[in-house]
RNA sequence: GUGAUCGUAGCUCAGCAGGCAGAGCAUCGGGUUGUGGUCCCGAAGGUCGCGGGUUCGAGCCCCGUCGGUCACCCCA
């Protein structure tokens, strides 16, 4: 510690062996572990195939797909340029890549729809907060090249079981659907008159962006605000028929398999490729960022990406705000012997004995800090440990070691040159 | 980016009118020349986030800065 110490650059944090009851949910290396396994599988059930795009990308994907005037572009992009003058920035969400990937393999050729889900590290500079950070995990899926509405409730639905599967609290799904292109066109007028007429009990956050993109108005948490949205014209009453046509199969789906929900009609989002359906899951317990994941279909978005006219939905879903939105769990131990050595020549008897257990599958440890018989032991039971082997002067004489169950206390003695033996004696 | 609040040992925190930097837990050792969880004893561990200023003297007061937390904006 004599020089300049370092730490882990603002809003991000470290994922790390600790005392897990002191340790936030996501900077539990067992619960990633957990979780992983988790969705791996829900994604496998439904078919679900990975793509894995990189961490960064032309920022220009970015900027074409989530919108130029989208605050996740206009001042959250890790923006930077290559020693190349390549103007790149760090990936602020998952589906630009995906979609990206969709069309540069030519996957519109394959069978439709294509299935695809991701897990990785998302970046977005803003200030941190609970459940927010710098750079995040998400989840996500995507679909793409159907617009049929029970693919919508397929991809709700395993945002939905996925949560539930590790104990998401509380959790209710929100949707909404914000129709076509000319639904917007005829609708957006009606909010931005309604919205200009009661200005003055607007905040100002609100007023700016009137002209920028009225609909967001809708997610202020401003009172006088949201006392003049609850009166403000829905997206829903300008609905075509086939769009309203699409929600209700969405809803019926829904109820089908059985995911809470509400129809939201000021849910709206805030990137600008959405249309149709849009959803958000939410729970309470997560504190003012209650969505726990979140997406919709761009039925644009693959053509303005310079693809085929195909239409697809997503989702993206937090890891961090999963594991904290989740029941608590106990922390898992995971080590089955540890080894004690009493003598100098039993080190190595005990390195190569763990060696051979370890390639059976058994996991084990030993100590390398040198510590008295006591500490060892005590070490031991630390980790948690289910056998301490010990090997001491006695052992090296009559070619033994001693295996002791640490919960029972009780030892039995087997031979050294017996792996097999051993490995019966900590087996189960 | 805005606001509030905080920053002392690995962790949780005490400290005061400005006067030698403390406790608990954790770590290591000993009490048991080879037996853990309990108990007892001891050791180690700090440029009091960093930089400046005021002062005979600053962990404490002032300014700045960095970082944490929460909220706003926005979003997963």
């Amino acid at each position: 510690m004599s020089e300049k110490s370092y730490r882990g650059p603002k809003g991000t944090y470290d994922v790390f062996p600790g005392d897990a009851t002191r340790q936030e949910p996501h900077e539990r290396p067992d619960l990633w572990e957990w979780f992983s396994e988790i969705s791996r599988d829900h994604f496998r059930r439904y078919n679900f195939h990975e793509v894995r795009t990189p961490d960064f990308e032309e920022a220009g994907l970015y900027r074409r797909s989530s919108g130029e005037t989208s605050d996740v572009v206009t001042k959250e992009m890790f923006e930077f340029t290559d020693k190349g003058g390549r103007d790149l920035a760090l990936r602020p969400e998952g589906t630009p890549g995906a979609v990206r990937a969709y069309i540069q393999h030519g996957m519109h050729k394959l069978a439709q729809p294509v299935k695809m889900w991701y897990f990785g590290p998302m970046f977005r500079h803003e200030r941190q907060q609970k459940g927010r950070y710098r750079q995040h995990t998400q989840i996500g899926a995507e679909i793409l090249g159907s617009d049929d509405p029970l693919v919508d409730v397929e991809a709700i639905a395993l945002l939905y079981g996925i949560h539930q599967a590790v104990g998401v609290r509380e959790e209710v799904v929100h949707i909404n659907n914000l129709g076509d292109a000319a639904t917007r066109e005829k609708y957006v007028p009606e909010l931005r008159a309604y919205l200009d007429k009661n200005q003055a009990d607007l905040d100002p956050d609100s007023v700016a962006r009137i002209e920028r993109n009225p609909m967001r108005t809708f997610d202020s948490k401003d009172k006088n605000t949201q006392a003049v949205m609850a009166e403000a014209p829905l997206v829903g009453e300008f609905l075509s028929d086939d769009a309203t046509a699409h929600l209700e199969t969405v809803k019926e789906g829904l109820a089908a398999v059985g995911v809470p929900f509400v129809v939201d009609g000021r849910l709206v989002r805030g990137l600008d490729y959405y249309t149709s359906t849009v959803f958000e899951a939410k729970s309470p317990v997560l504190g003012a960022q209650d969505t726990v994941g979140a997406g919709g279909r761009y039925n644009r978005l693959v053509e303005d990406l310079g693809g085929p006219d195909m239409p697809g939905i997503g989702f993206g879903s937090g890891v961090e705000r999963i594991l904290l939105a989740a029941s608590e769990r106990e922390p898992s131990s995971s080590l089955d012997v540890y080894f004690i050595t009493l003598a100098p020549e039993a080190r190595m008897a005990a390195f190569a004995l763990a060696s051979e257990l370890r390639s059976e599958g058994v996991s084990c440890d030993l100590d390398y800090a040198q510590r008295s018989a006591k500490g060892q032991f005590k070490q031991a039971d630390r980790s948690d440990a289910r056998f301490a082997v010990v090997i001491g002067e006695d052992e090296m004489r009559e070619g033994v070691c001693t295996v002791r169950d640490m919960s029972k206390g009780d030892e039995t003695k087997v031979p050294l040159d017996d792996s097999k033996s051993l490995l019966r004696a900590v087996a189960g």
